[in-house]
DNA sequence: CTGGATCCGCTTAGATACTG
DNA sequence: CAGTATCTAAGCGGATCCAG
């Protein structure tokens, strides 16, 4: 398969773009890790997650919702709440947000570690 | 460690953000593919990272560059050229691309298999 | 108090063109 | 070839407001 030098391109970057479609920005996975984490209600996510606001949080769960990632649930009870569980298609993205931990874990420490502290 | 259902939420979101700040926007990994496949002039990544402009890849490669994930090295030749090569840092990523790679194929499967085409 | 929508400013991204 | 400049459009984020 490795014979030369250039080798296919497209072929790994279009599927790369296509999964970081559906996970770009900030936010989606930050929302999706603090969703399996059990925290299903609106307020309850947006405090999870730092410095997200209502406007932003209620736009990622819609693009979310869009994407099939979460299930948005009306209990029509006194007052009305929602919640926001995942749907098994986002378990998938178990591998992805593991590999991302794993790595920003390890950058941490070399960021942290070496010089200077970031944010 | 799972007792409950709120479960520890910002140790797993921290760690992820420091790792979306660094590969953030939907240029940054495929350049790195693009480098890592052999493209390692300006025009020759430009042409295989579908849309990208000069200004947006010349701008993330000073981010890529600002965040030790690749190196550009200029030769004195006639006329001047740059190549942008991976760091040993950059190679770190792979796990992270190989999920977003497979996760991505698997999705393209699924909405190209289910009702519409995207893009 | 929950789940948003709206107005507005700031930062980014993208199109096109231009320089060394 | 390897970028920069300029302009515009879109998105992010803050403050505020609204319905239940």
């Amino acid at each position: 398969m490795e014979t030369g030098d250039h080798k296919d391109c497209l072929g790994v970057i279009m599927p790369v773009r296509d999964a970081l479609d559906v996970i770009n920005g900030k936010w989606k996975l930050p929302i999706i890790i603090a969703i399996s984490r059990g925290h299903k209600r609106f307020r309850d996510i947006e405090r999870n997650i730092p410095k997200i606001t209502s406007k932003v949080l209620s736009k990622e769960l819609k693009d979310l919702e869009a994407h099939k990632l979460i299930k948005r649930s009306v209990f029509d009870s006194q007052p009305v709440s929602v919640e926001y569980t995942l749907t098994p298609y986002a378990d998938t993205l178990n591998p992805v947000i593991d590999a991302l931990f794993v790595w920003g874990t390890q950058h941490r420490k070399t960021i942290f570690g070496s010089s200077e502290p970031q944010g």
